[in-house]
DNA sequence: CTTTGGATTTAGATTAATCTAAATATGTTA
DNA sequence: TAACATATTTAGATTAATCTAAATCCAAAG
């Protein structure tokens, strides 16, 4: 049952994996090779890797899925990346469109004996500045069911529970406009961006 | 001027280099291999790579010396570790011993807005848990010259400024002594270890 | 001045992670 | 059902970092 240790790469496929998985059916190489940015024959070769690990199962041609031990790995450096996150924002104060990058390299390099202090200060929470859940170290997450912005009719109010979008500029963008997780909003109108 | 990203590897080196070279004369490859725990033609490989990169000063057969760019580096890291060492101490509450392992990891990967974070939450600190100073930003140390214990004469007081000692085992041992910087200490008697 | 033991380097191999170019499979569309 | 576009895999090369075994250098002792 012990997971020896792992390089970052593995560790990043494995996140990348999850999340593919998450937003709906297989995983496929192209899709991998997409959201890692490397070429896809990169991709192929690592899944091979990650399928003699047994982190994955895989056929040929058809995509990956994780296996449990995959999936309680990937889920231990999502734990990582969102106490991290959180921590970055909470008790040293860096700008919110900042703290992903960061979290990003420290994710794969805290002990976790680290882990288990900042979680402590932190008062064990439940969700990053982005408002995602983080998993407990037993792998569990909750995963509540959220309405897209998009889907809110005009008039109505509602309070902002998450912010996918990682990317820097797009965070300096909404935040100073209030749009950041347990803001109140109320729907004035709708515009394209 | 600017330091393109270097790995991991030879940020350990160019450290291990540094430190040598502290410790008095030349820095020998074998000196290296034993310091970073290689094999000694890993450490002659790594060396023509850090002179091909100008951080380093080689004549083969004859040991290595730092460049000034090689040692802005070295001290950049050691500024990260010794800072982080501090952080973790103060601000999150890791036992002395267990700091300087994970200050190992996390040296390599924070960013200069981070490190930045971290030392104005800390006041800006002169020196780490053991007494080793921190390096400015600008890459200046004060190196002042203590005597070490075994120098002083029995009966005679000091207050401990340093602990060299690395290791976690020694240091859970000298810590419940109170023999960490700071402290007040007279002489009593002379004993091996 | 020669021998010799230890340090150092060279030679050659390995592993992880990546790439490009070429071959092959899949599945949709005519 | 045959052809084609796209996805996927194979083949082969590259780079960083490491290793062991073998060759070579150097400096100290006789």
């Amino acid at each position: 049952m012990e997971g020896r240790p792992v390089s970052e790469a593995v560790e990043d496929y494995l996140k990348a994996i999850y999340r593919l998985e998450q937003r709906g059916g297989k995983v496929t190489t192209k899709a991998l090779a997409v959201a890692l940015d490397v070429a896809a024959p990169s991709a192929t070769a690592m899944i091979k890797r990650l399928h003699a690990m047994r982190l994955v199962r895989y056929t040929r041609y058809h995509g990956v899925a994780l296996t449990a031990a995959g999936k309680q790995m990937a889920l231990e450096v999502i734990r990582h990346h969102r106490l991290l996150e959180l921590y970055l924002v909470e008790a040293l104060g860096l700008p919110w469109d900042q703290v992903h990058e960061e979290a990003e390299r420290l994710e794969h390099v805290i002990s976790e004996e680290l882990e288990e202090r900042i979680a402590e200060r932190l008062g064990h929470p439940v969700a990053d500045p982005h408002g995602d859940p983080i998993p407990t170290k037993e792998g569990e997450v909750e995963q509540p069911a959220y309405l897209p912005l998009s889907e809110l009719s005009p008039g109505a109010a509602a309070i902002i529970k998450r912010v996918l979008d990682q990317d820097p500029a797009k965070l300096r963008y909404l935040g100073p406009l209030g749009l950041f997780p347990e803001a109140r909003v109320t729907l004035l109108e709708k515009a394209p961006f």
